[in-house]
RNA sequence: GCCGCGUUGGUCAAGGGGUUAAGACGCCUCCCUUUCACGGAGGAAUCACGGGUUCGAAUCCCGUACGUGGUACCA
């Protein structure tokens, strides 16, 4: 077998969707898992729909997620260009080879005359007439006009079209790696445009020609691409290159709450769609990302990973090493998985927890900088984010139980102490600040000790003093042990909280 | 409408002729903790429906329903 090569091409009109990442994913993995050759091509096909910078947000996407390609158009290879648009002249050849062939044709048809067309055929039980057998040959076209017609509308520069011919009665089937035997009728095909007027290809033809050229052997895509796999089976069986037809597998789609996830679900439902931010040039429309949401690369890739694709052991939580190691295509679930967010969630939770300092540090610091507060002190701020990540679910959860350790609090909840507060209570804690100033060692037990044998000796339960004291020191109702709090911000912190704290109750 | 693909708890899913039908998220109860989490122990909840084949069907076959995708000079 020749050596895997693999490619995701996207679009670049704007946004990376989910669906978008797990292809790549599931690309990636496969062509790893093989030792092979993981390419990325961009389908700029479509001028109208293309924006810019969005090429550039794809390759973002694709670092932050930690997927390298090893040929791009950022990066080069032995197959370039990797654009569609630099490629646009080598698709005419295959397309004018084809019509030669009697594969394809010429059609002259102008977007009135199709729109006339489609109005006068549509009925009741078909709504939506097709550009096909049964009507092409009234419409304007080299099979329907004489060589000559054809000749001298070429001659005016009439713009034109080319259609692959559908043959009317064969059954077309593959195997696909997910789903098996599927097989497709041809009379049911319609002629689809391969060459546009623009003289750009359609993804048709340019797919077909790229996997071609780039021998691709394995050619992973989305499910909505299943309709249109009979043209390129033709394709590839017209231009003579059959033997060199890679394998096909079509991934299950990513539901939203209703339908195909869409980017207007996360506005909806609170959820971001897309990887990374992107704001729309043309409207200044923000769409979130994962990333700016607190996810971790990691638990993205992870959660992805396992919406659709099951290894069948119980194992749920996978490095982007594992999943190399244990992703199989044929063990992609064939039906459409809803995307759950609470899942979501519970994944990057579980990798805060798994990740150590080193790999939280800088996220941490990014958080903590957004909200005002500067580290100066990183062995200090191991030790927080030691004590406090069990916490946090998402990376911003960070501010709230990490920043406390540098930040006296600015509000505090003292509707949870005033009820229960007396004269008893402010005496108690004016004696501890006192004791506190007298402690040797600045150590857990201590402070625990004196708090603990203070109140044996005031006659009050330990337990009525701890809430005010985490109040005091924390402001809210949260945090790790209150003692471990007092032991690492320190002795003069500590004292300070106290008595600012005693004048609000 | 037509064509394709699908259907195991609310969600993700294992299981592919004989199982008490795994596990995870979420939800509920309890324990731990006099905070919030983490952790631990339990609980409720599932094979879309109807026919076949078979001693036996969640599993194989056929229908139906439902969902979803396609039906563009978009990808």
């Amino acid at each position: 077998m020749s050596k895997v090569r693999v490619r995701f091409a996207p679009s670049p009109t704007g946004g990376l969707h989910l669906g978008g990442v797990r292809t790549v994913l599931f690309n990636y993995l496969f062509a790893k898992k093989h030792g092979g050759d993981f390419i990325v091509r961009i389908e700029d096909t479509d001028q109208t729909r293309f924006v810019d910078g969005a090429e550039q947000y794809i390759f973002d996407c694709l670092k932050w997620c930690g997927i390298e390609p090893d040929e791009s158009p950022v990066k080069g290879g032995p197959y370039a260009p990797y654009r569609q648009s630099e490629r646009k002249e080598s698709y005419r050849k295959y397309a004018e080879q084809l019509v030669k062939d009697s594969f394809a044709y010429y059609a002259f048809d102008t977007k009135e005359e199709l729109e006339k067309m489609r109005e006068e055929c549509k009925t009741a039980e078909n709504p939506s007439p097709q550009y096909d057998h049964h009507v092409r040959s009234k419409m304007k076209n080299s099979l329907s006009l004489t060589s000559a017609e054809v000749k001298s509308l070429l001659d005016e520069n009439t713009p034109y079209v080319i259609r692959l011919k559908m043959p009317e009665n064969e059954v077309i089937s593959f195997t696909d790696m997910i789903r098996g035997e599927i097989s497709f009728e041809t009379s049911l095909v319609d002629d689809k445009v391969l060459l546009k007027a623009d003289g750009m290809p359609t993804y048709h033809l340019a797919v077909v020609a790229d996997d071609y050229t780039m021998k691709i052997t394995h050619a992973f895509r989305g499910e909505e691409w299943l309709p249109s796999a009979p043209v390129h089976l033709l394709l590839w069986k017209y231009l003579g290159w059959e033997k060199e037809m890679p394998e096909w597998a079509h991934l299950p789609l990513i539901m939203g709450p209703n339908g195909k996830l869409s980017k207007r679900d996360g506005a909806k439902f609170g959820f971001p769609v897309f990887a990374m931010n992107w704001s729309d040039p043309r409207t200044n429309e923000l769409t979130e990302g994962f990333k700016e949401k607190g996810f971790l690369p990691e638990a993205f890739i992870n959660l992805l990973a396992v919406l659709g694709w099951n290894d069948g052991t119980e194992q749920e939580l996978y490095s982007m090493e594992e999943l190399i190691k244990h992703f199989s295509m044929d063990r992609v679930h064939v039906a459409g998985a809803k995307f759950d967010y609470e899942k979501a969630k519970w994944f990057n939770h579980e990798w805060i927890k798994k990740l150590n300092v080193e790999g939280l540090r800088l996220n941490v610091i990014e958080q903590l900088s957004s909200a005002g507060i500067t580290v100066a002190d990183e062995t200090f701020l191991d030790k927080v984010i030691e004590l406090v990540k069990d916490r946090c679910t998402l990376l911003p959860d960070f501010v709230q139980h990490a920043g406390l350790f540098f930040k006296t609090p600015e509000a505090l909840d003292t509707e949870a102490v005033k009820p229960k507060w007396n004269e008893e209570k402010v005496k108690f804690f004016e004696e501890y600040c006192q004791s506190l100033e007298k402690i040797s060692s600045w150590e857990l037990l201590e402070i625990e000790n004196v708090f603990k044998s203070l109140a044996t000796e005031k006659n009050i339960k330990p337990g009525e003093l701890q809430l005010p004291l985490r109040i005091m020191l924390v402001g809210g109702k949260f945090g790790p042990a209150v003692f471990q709090i007092a032991e690492l911000i320190g002795k003069e912190e500590t004292i300070k909280r106290i008595k600012t704290a005693i004048q609000q109750f």
